[in-house]
DNA sequence: TAAGCGTGGCA
DNA sequence: TTGCCAAGCTT
């Protein structure tokens, strides 16, 4: 059977009048809220998003309680969802919308200047906030379009994406982006999935070109595959007089902004006690002694596969107060301090199995 | 154009 | 356990 267009727009339409999952900002499309959840779900699944997107919506509830946010509370907020210069972005934004009257543009075109929009985000607003007619072309379409078009290269090569982009905005019917979009991806999130697609329950089923030709789990063609690097590291709970050292990472680079325990590499050949004695003294200028193992964490970020080795430390007496090499600011803090402020995934972890350590509870007391 | 930028879930 | 994956953007 032929490609119908009609067909097609009308089945993917009734799919998702009947199968859309209740989110928060499917409340009202007020167009703040739709920016927050499209730049939360960049790289990040619907799931893990909308506790956030509740938690960021009651503390900053609309572009100027955003703007004049403070960069720890901005930060905490984002904990754990991951690429934080997205919340560093997104009030970028906010303050930018504020200066410029209050109001976010409606169109894409506009849309793409702001701080932390890219294309895909600035074709979603604009169709899913004021209903534009834009297609986006995020990874569930990428997917969803491979199979019923049966595309034989790689989605994330370029010259295919531009074609793809063209495709959507073929198929989206005029006046009912909004719809349409969503209904797109939530397919690709519900059914037409990565691993597993449930094809017969797929309104598209007749539809699909590589269901016909029974090559659905060859599609879409993968990319060049990303190899991920083993990496040891050794990070110190340096305490003194009941309080531990942490620091701010430098506003360039990986966990821009956040808060973290000194440490780094351990070195080929080196021991994870010596290098956390090392790291700390050319981190912070802090002489250390006798570090006593803690937890080990493993935890992974970007391309690498991390195992933290994680200790307690003593501050010698006669060692020279901190100079910082590898941070921009440093606190003598409280275990209880720590919850308001953001650290990286494998430190919060670290975090957690301090507070269930008694003899370290004992020590940061008073 | 390619690499940097997080994280947790899942098979 | 390990590899793969997710509603991308910036430089």
């Amino acid at each position: 059977m032929p490609f119908d267009l009609a067909r097609f727009r009308e089945r993917l339409l009734d799919w998702f009048a009947a199968s859309a999952r209740d989110l928060p900002w499917r409340r009202d499309y007020a167009p703040y809220r739709v920016l927050v959840s499209e730049v939360m779900l960049q790289q990040t699944q619907m799931e893990r998003v909308v506790p956030y997107f509740e938690r960021f919506l009651a503390r900053f509830p609309d572009f100027d309680r955003l703007a004049a946010a403070g960069e720890d509370e901005l930060l905490s907020a984002w904990e754990g969802l991951g690429y934080y210069a997205r919340a560093r972005n997104l009030q970028k934004t906010a303050r930018a919308v504020v200066a410029a009257g209050g109001r976010l543009p409606e169109e894409a075109g506009a849309l793409r200047e702001l701080p932390g929009v890219g294309p895909y985000t600035a074709a979603a607003v604009a169709a899913i906030a004021f209903n534009r007619d834009e297609a986006v072309l995020d990874a569930n379409v990428e997917r969803v379009l491979s199979r019923v078009l049966d595309v034989d290269e790689p989605v994330k090569a370029p010259a295919v994406r531009r074609q793809l982009a063209a495709e959507a905005a073929r198929l989206l019917p005029p006046g009912r982006a909004r719809d349409f979009n969503q209904a797109m991806m939530e397919l690709g999130a519900l059914v037409c999935t990565a691993r597993s697609p449930r094809c017969a329950n797929c309104p598209l089923r007749e539809d699909c070109e590589a269901l016909h030709l029974g090559i659905v789990n060859e599609r879409p063609v993968p990319g060049k595959r990303v190899t991920f690097t083993p990496l040891v590291v050794a990070s110190g709970v340096v305490v003194r007089a009941g309080r531990v050292f942490i620091q701010r990472r430098l506003p360039q680079g990986v966990w821009a902004g956040l808060w973290e325990f000194p440490g780094g590499r351990v070195e080929p050949g080196e021991s994870p006690a010596a290098a956390v004695v090392r790291e700390i003294g050319e981190e912070t200028e802090l002489a250390v002694a006798a570090p006593e193992h803690l937890a080990l964490i493993r935890h992974g970020y970007t391309t690498y596969r991390v195992e933290l080795h994680c200790f307690l430390c003593a501050v010698v007496p006669e060692s020279p107060p901190p100079v910082l090499h590898a941070a921009q600011e440093y606190r003598w803090a409280r275990l209880s301090e720590l919850d308001g402020l953001a650290f990286p995934a494998g430190h919060r972890k670290l975090i957690d199995r301090m507070r269930q350590d008694i003899r370290l509870c004992e020590l940061m007391e008073g």
